[in-house]
DNA sequence: CATGAATGAGCGTTCATTCAT
DNA sequence: GATGAATGAACGCTCATTCAT
């Protein structure tokens, strides 16, 4: 039934791509995508119909990535604080430990290569960490805020944070705790 | 090459630089700018050596452009609370006028166009809004934080008012409000 | 390699070949003719070496088809004048009614995809319409002119027939009659 | 006011286009054809849009240069005999000096690269040619019949003719005769 | 200096053919 | 033998930059 499709071969390109795109940009030519994942060419277009077909779904599997990062082991059945304070320090983490892929996010975000649509899902699944963090504002000073501005913020200051945590990792630590306590004291 | 004459046609492919790059992205083509400048392709690069030069000094004339109109009209002897909320009401009201401004310094502030001295450049011109919104952190509970995240946190928050603002053009000054009390309670 | 067993497949190709190129031209990827066939990708090439050998083996194909249809019926022992109207009606109504068909042969005659042979041995196959048609010719105005120029004379007549039947299908009975009665007068 | 686009590029680029596909077919790469023309790659398409846009411009082109060549000389107050065989001899002496460029018409009309707009258009153009030798048929055996048809059928037999003549070059006077001979006895 | 045609390396994508399953 | 993914050369077209006018 000639070879099947490779799920390894796919995730092989995407992961060349989030390496060429974060050394070269979004101009990284398909070739040497599809080169550094050991795969020819052509083959890079079995898996993904076009280049920008491949930077959607990239976009949508880093946000995934990062969201399962984030969320992992984070109880539902926990007391608030607790899962507050998980999901911050493992998205922090994520960050840390990924940081081409957050660049590579953050190119594709504002770039006009994600279709509006792509966009909306992107934000979607971001819902599961932004949804807990601004759960806080509901009893404190920004409950007459909308979520989707609350939501916006929370993320804002993230991003922040990790930049901040990249630049200084010596004292990626202290600057973990500063974001998180200037979060609470803005919603709380 | 030496010295171009005529300021008014720098301008103009800046200008034109903006809205070519707000439609089409960083790939806008030299000639389409230039063309949309009412200037010869050619002629482009007497005014800048080549397009990423051009891209450089577009972000660090927007970022200028941005920042004396978030300072306009505020005096250095004015009281702290008043300056503060002129500026920052500057600052908003600045993005919403011109969106494709802010969403082209997006672009080029992730994109690997920018050499990593003009984007210290462009933090550097960045100091005075910052360092005013900043300020009342000395004697708050950020005390302790060093000034890069405080100042990075601030310029987050803002760029979340302004996402928002946009988004919601209806309520816009709500969510400019709603965006500086954010701050103040992080911050005092 | 050996021979393929499938009969059945070899003249789906063929068939899928038909409709593909009349819609794509010649350009038409084997990819498409064997999915159109209900055959894998690879297959077409355990029934044809390579794409251009399809391509002739198709043209012959179509030439024999296109005899067989005109010749059908035509007894040897016939009148000669009724043997003429037949093979002619017959000719004229195949075009009718596999235009695909003509299409196809017309743009692989002038192609360069054909090899000298195969022009030569489709002429050949042709023989049988055009000896008889031309038969006419020994005793009229054309007798001292070369048998090949009459039939290459009867056969453009024929095409221009052709394309006009189907270009006015609503007079077709007409126009078949007048592209005979033509050819007539021109050689007797 | 830089350098002018210049008409002998364009004319060279076509007559490099006529060389490249008749001998490779109308699959020669643009990049041939620029090479061949003695201009950049590149600069092909300063001059034609794209490979249609040449295609569907050569193709009228062609057109226009062999009725051009068909009726140069023929005046309108000479007797139409004399008009007749003038404009038949030329265009044969036309098929004979210039067998490429017919090669390549008949391979671009095939073709689906030509726009139905375009081949109507060099169906017009032909006009010139086929009104003539068309208009004895008003008063022979052929009146009732369309002019179109008429048409169809004498630039088959002079298709036939040039086919003949080029094949068997010694004859070609003889040949040339024996095709004006033949439509004559079909029209009149 | 302004102009815009010229240049040609470079890129996304296609597709005939091969070959692992 | 059948299948269809894999391969990579090839092609049409773009575009930053140069340079003749």
């Amino acid at each position: 039934m000639a070879r099947p499709r490779s799920d390894d071969k796919r995730s092989a390109i995407m992961a060349a791509a989030v390496r060429a795109i974060d050394r070269q940009g979004l101009r990284a030519p398909t070739a040497l995508i599809a080169k550094e994942a050991g795969v020819a060419t052509g083959s890079l277009f079995t898996y993904f119909e076009a280049k920008s077909v491949l930077f959607n779904e990239l976009y949508v599997e880093l946000k995934r990535d990062m969201v399962a990062a984030a969320t992992e082991g984070v109880r539902t059945d926990a007391p608030l604080p607790e899962r507050w304070h998980l999901l911050w320090s493992n998205w922090m983490r994520w960050a840390l430990r990924f940081p081409q892929k957050r660049r590579v996010l953050a190119q594709l975000e504002v770039s006009d290569e994600i279709a509006p649509a792509t966009l909306a899902r992107g934000h979607q699944i971001m819902g599961d960490i932004l949804d807990l963090l601004g759960s806080a504002h509901v009893h404190g000073p920004m409950r007459e805020t909308p979520y989707a501005f609350v939501a916006a913020v929370v993320n804002a200051v993230a991003e922040a944070t990790m930049d901040f945590m990249l630049s200084d990792p010596a004292n990626a630590e202290r600057h973990c705790q500063a974001g998180v306590e200037a979060l609470s004291r803005m919603m709380k």
